[in-house]
DNA sequence: TATTGTTATACTCTATAACTATA
DNA sequence: TATAGTTATAGAGTATAACAATA
């Protein structure tokens, strides 16, 4: 799951708030059909754990990838980058190793803090991810001339570019979250 | 979590399977520059419910996607759209009805059946998704000039129709799982 | 007998709070 | 005293298997 914030309990009759809304400006059929395609990029990236060896559980795979990106996090830096608490990211990782997937070790320069690593099975099991997400995109774009791959490549740019800036703004958000 | 396929238990010692790879002909630049964008648009994507109120987990969140999207599925749909199991989504079910979130009925034509729809405050909630998601969207194109809104939308929209046309082909794949 | 949904049980995932070890 | 991590406890989320009600 990983929240911070408390959620709605079961026996919580639950809140107000209405909220919402946005700028105007941009048409409505633009907005739509950029939509329309995130949301169909988000569940083609997600697909990419279909069939994955071992079929681990999406959580564990999204330390992993944590894992892979910071190369050797201690476990704070971990819970963080998950968005979750020490408590949470120290039971993660006690299922990850008894799952083989990574490795704990003692820091040398200050022994209260843990290391984790992925062990061999876990970056082959990171490669196959990267490897299908890759592959997944690239069937795609095989179906495109490459004038259109062009084109595309120009215009993702120039969106990339545009959210780099809006997400610079917005820095006040609360945490990653890739759910 | 919702996958059917057993996953690694934790005294299993896991599997073997290389894998991965894909086709080549696309340029390895392209490639990584559209993943580049797609795993920011996943993120921006799933960002949306940051903040929601009432602050529900993002299972149920997903869940109650899915009932607005079919409107009023009976549990077996819904549990199908979740890539659950019946069982999974009846519970699932006893928690979104605790939180007022949707309502469950019985079906006129065949009692067996269970309708599943939101309530008037799942409603809200999903408007509030929604909306949150579109004005996230709305805020990077209004970054950018319309003559590039206007080059993105062509070429997200022959990325699109290349997706779809690749979709059909691979239908063989499992369940829906946004995860 | 087959289908729809629920309940019993067990495991993962998560948070809060209390604890241990090191700084 | 403060920081890094673990353990105890409790609840959400899920699957398997056994069950009830309807077709």
């Amino acid at each position: 799951m990983t929240q911070r914030r408390p959620r709605l309990s079961a026996d919580d009759p639950a809140g107000e708030d209405p909220a919402g809304g946005g700028a105007g400006e941009v048409p409505d059929d633009v907005t739509a059909a950029v939509e329309r395609v995130l949301s169909a990029a988000a569940l083609l990236w997600s697909r990419a754990d279909q069939g994955l060896e071992p079929a681990v559980s999406p959580i564990q795979l999204r330390a992993v990838e944590a894992i892979a990106r910071f190369g050797r996090p201690n476990l704070g830096r971990l819970a963080e980058e998950l968005g979750a608490i020490p408590s949470s990211a120290s039971r993660l990782c006690d299922r990850l190793e008894a799952a083989g997937l990574v490795v704990r070790e003692n820091a040398v320069a200050d022994r209260r803090e843990i290391i984790v690593r992925l062990s061999k099975q876990g970056e082959r099991l990171y490669s196959e991810l990267t490897g299908r997400r890759r592959a997944a995109v690239r069937e795609v774009l095989a179906q495109l001339s490459p004038a259109s791959r062009g084109r595309l490549i120009d215009a993702l740019t120039e969106f990339d570019l545009a959210r780099e800036r809006q997400d610079a703004g917005s820095s006040e958000a609360v945490g990653s979250r890739t759910a």
